[in-house]
RNA sequence: GCGCCCAUAGCUCAACAGGAUAGAGCAACACCCUUCUAAGGUGAAGGUUGGGGGUUCGAGUCCCUCUGGGCGCACCA
């Protein structure tokens, strides 16, 4: 549509009555096709020119001739119909649909991020509230690339905690331990640690040991958070969602860094011994939502608290070079991420970017591990790849797991995507479990029904003559079509990827429309055909592309 | 108690930088397969955008306030 904008400010530019630069800045595209494609809203031009907004909208119709273009106004707008021929050759033409094209475009390649992110407790089967972690951030991966940038994908291993020590205390007869009985032990140990205090020491004395390098406790440790992060890789694998760095937080401990950390918090007046022995950075006046913003870094006996660790591990990332450096982080985490920032740049470091999201909660609640109140994620994954694999059997006459799997990880990405971050997702199986409507596999037949058409297309399409696409449902097709990139440069500035989810959607159902109402390859004028086959091709890839940065896959048959 | 986020159709979600008659899907109702994939399409129905004030030519969108939900409020990770 830029190209359109563009056109239009310079007709209006033009008439003399005002800079280009205002007309341009003020057009927009109309919600309602009813008035035009483009629009002007005359309002704010008003008190400049002193003249009612319904009068400027008309005096500017009236100095306007162009052949390409049908102007009314309406009510103080100026509405600008397209000669549909004129706007199918200048957006077909001129809309890039590719990584490499927009890559360029907007000077982005080469550049680098770092993103961190899910960075779970290693204790447990993922559940789909942590899955909203994963899933946000790989799209901005994807998007990111798209973009041109070179991605650096981190996660951040705690690896030291006491839900450690617990599961190798619970563990401990229990060697060969396979990651899918964890979630039942960590469920049990907690709750027998209720009642017998002997566990609780016995946990601490243990982590104790780790944190001292205790050979022997340190290989515990290791293995079982081994099997924690290789089972919940091994998950998040099937998604096709990849790390490219695992970083161990006990590193810091056993590497002494937090001492060194420790040791430049020490040149600050703010860090402090408290009455109890502890060290504690004084945030006041940090613009820290809260009332006392302390952070307290280390123990009594001077052994480092998770800040201070994750503190070092940001001083990791900030100190790799990166152009950027983005942070997925849970809603809770807000005020202490404000925390960590402000200590960092006390250390003159620069704090990461973050992308909060908040909580998926079921309908009898909000999820928890402990409590084993949860959806697990492979649950679900099964769960949506059975039904997939029904309905294709039920279709096709055979199953196909391949494809189901295809069908239903993309169902549950899409399902979770589709909501803005901000906004708590209340997540519903039978929703979600649907497949009819907004849902991913809409996109997805849809494709295959454009791939089958041109698998059976006998002519080649190249050099079609865009100008002969002027039903309404081909313009509005294109219209949507040349949305795309402004999509993806929307997704980027926002960090927010439902807008690729809404907009693959949209995209979709104009396909769809068109695709009800015209026919392609059943047509005598071959011209036409070719235009149309076309046409479709672009649409077949600007859905397959959104629903990649998605993460979504897709088929040529279904 | 204090701070941040959210509230849109029965349910789940949209609405680009404030713009025109607030849009989809699900559910429920009525239709459309001798025609390129009906996992599709069409129609009708469904709304005082949580309540109240304010700013503006114009408010779902911005400000204030109340209500309800989510999250947090140093010595967990």
């Amino acid at each position: 549509m830029e190209i359109l904008f563009d056109y239009i400010s310079d007709i209006l530019a033009n008439t003399g009555v005002l800079p280009r630069e205002d007309f341009r800045a003020a057009l927009e595209t109309p919600a309602d096709s009813n008035n035009g494609d483009v629009a002007l809203p005359c309002f704010k031009f008003a008190k400049v020119l002193k003249k009612a907004p319904a009068i400027i909208a008309d005096e500017l119709a009236q100095l306007i001739q162009d052949d390409n273009l049908t102007v009314a106004s309406v009510n103080g707008f100026l509405n600008f119909t397209v000669n549909p021929a004129f706007l199918a050759t200048q957006l077909l033409f001129n809309t890039r649909l590719t990584s490499e094209e927009i890559a360029s475009k907007y000077g982005m390649k080469g550049k680098s991020i770092l993103i961190e992110h899910t960075s779970i407790n290693p204790n447990a089967s993922p559940h789909i509230g942590r899955a909203r972690n994963a899933l946000i951030a790989d799209s901005l991966v994807r998007v990111f690339r798209y973009l041109g940038w070179k991605t650096d994908v981190h996660y951040f291993v705690n690896d030291v905690g006491k839900q450690i020590a617990m599961l190798v205390y619970a563990t401990a007869d229990r060697p060969n331990v396979d990651f899918n009985d964890l979630l039942q032990i960590y469920i049990d140990i907690n709750e027998q640690a209720k009642e017998n205090p002997e566990i609780e020491k016995a946990v601490f004395d243990l982590l104790n040991k780790f944190e001292h390098n205790d050979a022997d406790t340190v290989a515990k440790f290791e293995h079982i958070v081994s099997v924690c992060i290789k089972g919940q890789t091994a998950i998040f694998d099937q998604l096709g969602i990849k790390w490219d760095s695992f970083d161990y937080e006990s590193r810091y401990i056993h590497q002494h860094t937090t001492e060194q950390v420790l040791d430049e918090l020490k040149k600050s007046p703010k860090l402090f011994k408290d009455k109890d022995g502890r060290y504690v950075l004084d945030q006041h006046g940090e613009d820290i939502g809260i009332e006392n913003p302390m952070l307290v870094v280390t123990r009594n006996d001077g052994t480092s608290l998770y800040a201070l660790r994750d503190i070092c591990y940001s001083i990791d990332k900030a100190s790799t070079g990166t152009d950027r450096n983005l942070l997925v982080l849970g809603e809770d985490q807000k005020v202490y991420y404000q925390q960590i920032s402000a200590a960092l740049k006390l250390l003159g470091y620069k704090p990461a970017e973050v992308v909060h999201y908040s909580f998926v909660l079921l309908p009898d609640g909000k999820m928890s591990t402990r409590s084993g109140n949860v959806v697990l994620l492979e649950d679900f994954m099964r769960e949506m790849t059975e039904k997939a694999n029904e309905a294709i059997t039920e279709r096709r006459g055979a199953s196909d797991i391949e494809k189901a799997k295809i069908i239903g990880y993309g169902a549950l990405k899409y399902s979770i995507l589709k909501c803005s971050p901000e906004k708590n997702v209340l997540f519903d199986m039978q929703n979600a479990l649907n497949f009819n409507g907004d849902s991913s596999l809409y996109a997805q037949y849809n494709f295959a029904r454009i791939q089958s058409i041109l698998k059976k297309a006998d002519i080649d399409f190249e050099n079609a003559d865009y100008s002969l696409l002027i039903e309404k449902e081909e313009s509005a097709l294109i219209k949507e079509i040349a949305r795309f990139e402004s999509v993806i440069l929307n997704t980027y500035n926002t960090l927010n990827p439902s807008l690729l989810a809404n907009y693959v959607y949209s995209l979709t159902s104009k396909f769809s429309q068109f695709y009800t109402n015209h026919s392609i390859l059943n047509i005598e004028n071959a011209e036409l055909k070719k235009a149309r086959l076309s046409l479709i091709s672009k649409a077949a890839t600007a859905i397959k592309e959104t629903l990649n940065l998605l993460g979504i896959d897709t088929v040529d048959e279904l």
